[in-house]
DNA sequence: AAAACTTGAATGATCATTTAAAAAACTATT
DNA sequence: AATAGTTTTTTAAATGATCATTCAAGTTTT
């Protein structure tokens, strides 16, 4: 309990802080938002947030990594029930469009972070790591589905089908249909894959 | 010729500076990229882009419309020789990835402004215009192609596919080849219609 | 000579970040 | 369970840096 009493309103501050970033660069833009308006979200102030996060590139590292870590969770978790090579590409695919995931403000934070990665170099080591992630996903599930000559060329296709879902995801006004995603991403898979051979 | 000679150099500066603008987004990112740059980039000073565009929002705004301007140009290019609705929807793909327009820089600048469009209203205004122009030309050639139900899904497909190949080409390191990406777009513009009845 | 163009030096605004001092939460002792 | 001491958290105000934009005085072109 004293370490936990310790650890709490710390945690709170840092929850509370990533949910404020991930809504106040979605209202304002990842390049125009400011520190107070971020804090302003939550009630607090520019200052608190230095006091917790220490720099605003600090603050938009560790969003983006919760972003990420739902990603892992997500596919962590389609990844222990599926038995067959096919399962566990549609896991991959489904976890990219999980309800929890896939939301307007989450994919606008994601396409602004992406958009910005290369030039902040610990944002873009985190593009890099996440990127090569999901590619060798892709590749491992793939090995076994489709013929070796055109594997890498239904694997880019495949990404950037997501990718693209994504970018359109961010810039909808309307809330999300996860679900309709998540079939529609199927039906395009089995397209690709269909007459692959 | 007076009215000539009176519009040359503003023709030249307007040119140059946008050629600049691009290049320097590329180089240092739309967020964090400031008039002095793009002014170095062709040897002047952040004063004379102001005299030419009044604000930096101008000079993107007119940075994408040139990007928009050689999109349009490509499209109607392979329009004019295009026979059959196939030909006319693999006149959309291959514009899109025209010599001309596919390159690091240009995908890099569409999707720095695509990601901040949403926050200022005349990119906002420039980028809906174009969306709704692209997706028009998909349900025109399209509705001979495919049965009627499953229309929306593949248009949606096939441009989630084009966005998420650009987005890729925006971080590539190496340049780009215009070539290959026109063939696999066919590839998988195949593979989509062929099983969709 | 007039118009168009250029630029170095202000201007003024905006911000992230730091500081210092106060408030709150927690711990240990009695 | 009250209290004094310690650490953690909060914030208002200062700091300092960066920029887009404007200005005014030049230069070049027509």
């Amino acid at each position: 309990m004293l370490f936990m009493g310790r650890q709490r309103i710390r945690d709170i501050r840092h929850d509370e802080l990533i949910t404020a970033t991930i809504t106040a660069v979605h209202k304002r833009g990842y390049a125009a938002v400011t520190m107070t308006e971020i804090a302003q979200e939550v009630g607090t102030t520019a200052a608190s947030i230095n006091y917790y996060f220490g720099t605003k590139e600090n603050l938009m590292e560790a969003t983006m990594l919760r972003l990420l870590n739902l990603l892992k969770t997500a596919m962590l978790e389609r990844y222990a029930t599926a038995q067959t090579p096919r399962d566990r590409l549609i896991a991959v695919l489904d976890a990219n469009f999980d309800d929890r995931f896939y939301t307007v403000a989450h994919c606008n934070f994601w396409m602004q972070f992406w958009a910005s990665a290369p030039y902040t170099d610990s944002l873009a080591r985190l593009h890099r790591i996440n990127r090569a992630r999901v590619t060798s996903h892709f590749r491992a599930e793939l090995r076994s589905l489709v013929p070796h000559e055109r594997r890498e060329a239904l694997r880019e296709a495949l990404q950037c089908y997501m990718d693209g879902v994504w970018l359109e995801a961010a810039q909808s006004t309307a809330p999300l249909n996860a679900a309709h995603a998540r079939e529609e991403a199927r039906y395009v898979a089995g397209l690709l894959l269909k007459n692959s051979d």
